[in-house]
DNA sequence: CCTACCGATCGGTAGG
DNA sequence: CCTACCGATCGGTAGG
């Protein structure tokens, strides 16, 4: 029943998006409304207007809040590479580490297309992220470790097993917990990393 | 305005499920309700009870339905191929098949966790496709193409890309049409397949 | 940033 | 399988 309000300084905005993902991550998005996120964040039903002109902006607010920390995340996953090939396995393991810190991020920014107003920040964004990968593979080409030719496919491959690690281990399909899942996307990105470094061509 | 009822012969499930599929289609998982299934299937708002305990229970069908196709269009696939490692891809190119055939059913089916009852189904059903899968690795190993061992990660790793592929074109992530999407799948799970052969070990 | 207030819709029950 | 009918909630507006 008591309830600090340290938002009404000013920062009612960061306690929005905190309490967004919050009950998207408890109810999912049927459950997520404007005036349960107002409700939990202490305000009236009406304060997040001042904010938010619709609840899909403020899902569009969490995408790319979480764009941001995964752009981050990866980059981050990426300095402890000596070598380009290294540096893409660890990139793909950052993409995985996001998805199973900040699930609920990893949710709103792929399973709802249709509740943001307009995703095309989505594109812009994203690409940060994809943009890291991207560079990995153009520096393992340049390394010679990889194949030369359009660097593209080959890292919409790398994407779509981590992106496909991340979904699967986020809904519990994985039969492992999260530690072993990195593990299990170590191993997994240097198969990939062997096929792709033996690829006749692209 | 002019509407034929079929379904008052005892169709009337087969029809609900056809307008729950274009409708979570439509407007996603948000938009999903009981009562406009039935205005669409052109029944009363109550009608639905009868077949269904709850919408949940309605996307759950939805959901098993998919699983049913998604094993039989990779069993199909998999039969267009002699050798193991050529069964693996085919397979993993079913996956990816299926989902771009009915993206609503694969939405259903992995999006919404939180909406079905109890997903206990998931995994019993879930299971058959995913056996399909196994029983290529499986293949290869006695084959000697693939490195002995357990084959759970390997089939979890394959699992993983086509996952991520079929994920990222539906959400129209891909840079290409659902031709093309094929022909990447054929070749992504061609340079996994070549990583997986050559591993050291599992 | 808040208190009314609106029309609309929903899930579910009653009773047939 | 249908017609009422219920309480609850929602998005959004008015007006301050």
């Amino acid at each position: 029943m008591t309830e600090e309000k340290p938002y009404h300084h000013g920062n009612l905005r960061a306690v929005l998006l905190e309490a967004a993902v919050a009950l998207v991550g408890e109810r999912g998005p049927k459950g997520f409304t404007l005036r349960e996120v107002a409700r939990r964040a202490g305000v009236s039903h009406n304060a997040p207007y001042r904010h938010f002109a619709s609840g899909g902006e403020l899902l569009l607010a969490v995408a790319e809040e979480g764009f941001e920390r995964l752009k981050e995340t990866m980059e981050l996953a990426v300095r402890r590479g000596a070598k380009a090939q290294d540096r893409l396995q660890l990139s793909g393991c950052g993409y995985v580490e996001f998805a199973l810190r900040w699930p609920h991020h990893f949710a709103v920014m792929f399973d709802l297309p249709r509740e943001l107003p307009e995703n095309c920040e989505k594109g812009p964004t994203g690409l940060g992220a994809f943009g890291v990968l991207m560079g990995c593979v153009e520096d393992a080409q340049a390394e010679g470790t990889l194949p030369a030719g359009d660097p593209l496919p080959l890292a919409l491959t790398a994407w779509s097993l981590v992106h496909g690690v991340a979904k699967l281990a986020v809904s519990g399909a994985l039969p492992m917990g999260p530690e072993r899942t990195l593990e299990f996307t170590w191993q997994a990105t240097a198969w990939l990393s062997t096929g792709l470094r033996n690829a006749a061509s692209a």
